[in-house]
DNA sequence: CAAAGAAATGTGTCGAAACACATAACAGGT
DNA sequence: ACCTGTTATGTGTTTCGACACATTTCTTTG
């Protein structure tokens, strides 16, 4: 029906499918962002930032150049360079720099930084609770099925 | 399944529905987000301001309060004034005062901003066309009902 | 009516994102 | 070796968003 996308646009019915869908996308999108940006502020950091860190942990002690991070970022971020900065200023991080390709910045988590990570391991667990409270795991799987179908094979 | 997104994140295979449905809906919907961003900013606004005169669209020559304005916007946004401030300085809406309610500062589109806004009709014609080449109708029905789900009756 | 409180808007300030540009290092051909 | 182009990163500047606070007007209660 609707009736809660219209009910939160204050909007007149919408007849169009693709429009409706749309906008369930972006409101969906946005609360779920709130959501998150909500609970990593609680601990002192962004979303971003709490994005590289989950990125780093992945990497253990080899560490990322400031590419690959911006390569596996959701969202793209023109200025991980100074992301980084306020992440190391904090010790979140630190820099190195790459022996084959002296142009490589590589940065890796610290131990301080690993325990910020685990003090926020319920944040996840927050959101996927948030999903299973309304969503049976067909409806979950459905959903991915879906969403993935939107952003794969980019023109 | 979920390879699309293995290979947008470059993460091993994740085992978890609801954390494949967080990350997707946050892929796809960052997708859809720059991809209006970009074709606003063509215009020579940001998506922010495009969502404003587009509400303001529908106050036609009554206008809506700042605070009102706030509210249908999709996602909250503490600073409006500033927002309207631009928009008011290159002339695509005007403001005034209620008479009633002498707090109110009633915001009206102008027929440039209309103008400014049929020009970009094909805007989301494109979005739509992106939605409609990737799924059936059919999907993105089912899209809609569960992403509404998510969002309706938040805690 | 007076006073307290709430609501709507505006302002000051700071941090962060966007964008263009600059620098350094690698890669490849002649 | 040299020149050209490309990749990776850092920097300067402007703009925008976030937060706290001030101001004006309305509302309600004594």
């Amino acid at each position: 029906m609707g009736d809660a996308l219209n009910k939160r646009l204050r909007m007149s019915s919408s007849t169009d499918s693709s429009q409706e869908a749309v906008l369930n996308l972006l409101v969906a999108s946005g609360d779920l962002r709130a959501r998150i940006d909500m609970l990593c502020e609680q601990h002192g950091i962004s979303g971003a930032q709490y994005n590289v860190l989950r990125i780093l942990r992945g990497a253990k002690d080899e560490g990322y150049a400031r590419c690959e991070i911006a390569q596996r970022l959701i969202e793209r971020a023109p200025d991980v360079t100074r992301l980084i900065d306020r992440l190391e200023q904090r010790e979140f991080v630190e820099r190195g720099r790459s022996s084959e390709d002296r142009r490589r910045s590589v940065t890796r988590i610290t131990a301080q930084g690993m325990r910020l990570l685990d003090t926020m391991e319920p944040l996840l667990k927050e959101a996927n609770g948030w999903i299973e409270e309304r969503l049976s795991l067909k409806e979950r799987k459905e959903l991915s099925r879906i969403l993935e179908k939107l952003y794969s094979n980019e023109d």
